[in-house]
DNA sequence: CATGAATGAGCCTTCATTCAT
DNA sequence: AATGAATGAAGGCTCATTCAT
């Protein structure tokens, strides 16, 4: 077998930017097929339909998504505090903005729906466990995980200004405020 | 002059609400025109364009949305934190979708990211005057209005469960957190 | 009976400017109604349809060249060969130019063929009797004529450029030539 | 590589027969399909739009009309009056008629207008040429030329009658006339 | 005479999909 | 694995026409 020359996994990558860039509508066999220079013949080859690669995208978006996050709690290391202000940071430096269209796609369809919540419970997991080790009160740690989640998701669709402040020192403060 | 048989109003009310269920690429001439059950050509006599269309729409959802946060200063009454907290249980009672259909076109269109910029600098306005009421620090105030967004946006796109809670139970005592 | 507003001489009027700056395909119900700043219903109580206007636009075109003819014999004065040469000098000084948009459409419509017909040969018969006051052979009154009719037409849809003299330089020469 | 099932030259082909039957408003995408027995759909893998087949249909007739003099040229041999004489005839054995609506195109259309210009000139070039071989007056040389393009011209789009005598035969005498 | 509103046909273009090679 | 070619379903827009007022 010769080495594929424009394999699967090029279809996904090229398909999450896209997706990121300008939503599911703008994920077009043949706008891929044309920034892979490639024609979209091909795409048919390597999948049944459309539908087909919009599931794989999902895949391996949720992939990555677990990835970033179990990178984070593996390398920064440190106490619960310490790994919550680390998660946090993430969200100045750019969550993957596929992310968000997922999220927006997620309204209208529903295996993109199950596939978000999948995700979401995940993070949510991972950050009660962390923000349990210094708050006993349940309610409490989890409305500090859903404004986590407000803050990690709402900052890249509020289109505000904060004045003389940059959006990244008022989200350092705001992140400072669900560590007390 | 009659009574107009499909007025504008109606191809914008139609639009917000396709707009809502799929996106910008769902608010189609032909779609909404089926849905009115008038034919497309009609369409033209109103709107020089699909694009004057859009604009009407996000005109009226520009003073809607300028209106509930009206509505809710003027009916609540109350103190500063009253004020606030009403204005966080509107969160829990249904922003109209459409709002998280514009904030993910907004990434990819130009004059809608400029008109959400407006309003949302609008909100912000108005919840700083809020919170300056009973917070002297400026960066505080600053990072809970943010956290107040990302609670008002986030919770919508975030699929998560909250074991035996409910979102409402949740957004309360968030809410809560933000007012201390 | 109130003066007409709206004339139905006005379309005619205006759909013969469209038709000599845009063809037939220019001639449209919508188009002339916005040149005339009226809105396109009072045409239907004017004109059947579409044809009708065409059809009184091809009358009043045959009228007027004819007239324009008369015009010449008229005014002009002096002999055979002075006359001719005035009627010559009405090419460089432009015919209407809807006389060579008809001319293309005559081609595709036999009732617009019709009434070119009548038109060119009342223009041949009167050349020729001018023609023949000083040439006896009459082959060659058709052939002067039919060159005279290729210069008046010809000219203007010829694109050519002559160096460093004009066409109304080369047309006077040419004319004269055919006066010989 | 297959034989192209509906070549680039067939569109081309077809967009020439209607242009010449119908003037440019009547090169449709749609209608050639139908004329061509394909699917409209297939036109955009051979063109970027309706525009990229105009050019390329001005093109072919471009070389087309270039080749045809070249062909009189080599073909037919003689001196300048023989050449001539030949050129001539080829006028009433028929110019291509998309030659006519092109002219007419033309007075619309810059770029039509551009070609049409370089087209005319070479034209008038190659027949200035040959004038000259027996005629000395410059003045003279132009006026033949351009009673001679008016002839080209002109006798299609005159739609005279002449008595008992033929378009062709009234031709032939207004040729002789040039020769003199 | 004329407006306001609407219909429907037709055209341009995009795109998912298919198929032979 | 991939290309060249084509289909067919949308969807955007224009325009002749109609009709009530």
């Amino acid at each position: 077998m010769v080495a594929t020359r424009t394999p699967r996994s090029a279809w996904v990558e090229e398909g999450l930017r896209a997706l990121a860039e300008g939503g599911p509508a703008a994920v077009t066999v043949e706008g891929l097929a044309r920034r892979l220079g490639v024609s979209k013949g091909g795409f048919y080859w390597h999948f049944d339909d459309r539908g087909a690669l919009l599931d794989e995208m999902l895949d391996a978006w949720e992939r990555r998504v677990v990835d970033e996050v179990v990178d984070v709690v593996e390398s920064g290391g440190g106490d619960a505090r310490a790994r919550l202000a680390s998660l946090f940071s993430m969200v100045a430096s750019g969550v993957r903005t596929s992310d968000l269209a997922i999220r927006d796609w997620a309204r209208r369809d529903r295996a993109v729906a199950r596939r978000l919540r999948r995700v979401d419970n995940r993070r949510m997991d991972y950050m009660r466990g962390l923000f349990r080790e210094f708050c006993s009160d349940e309610a409490d740690v989890e409305a500090r995980c859903l404004l986590a989640m407000g803050l990690f998701i709402g900052t890249h669709f509020t289109a505000a200004d904060h004045g003389r402040r940059t959006r990244e020192e008022v989200l350092t403060v705001a992140a400072q405020r669900l560590l007390l």
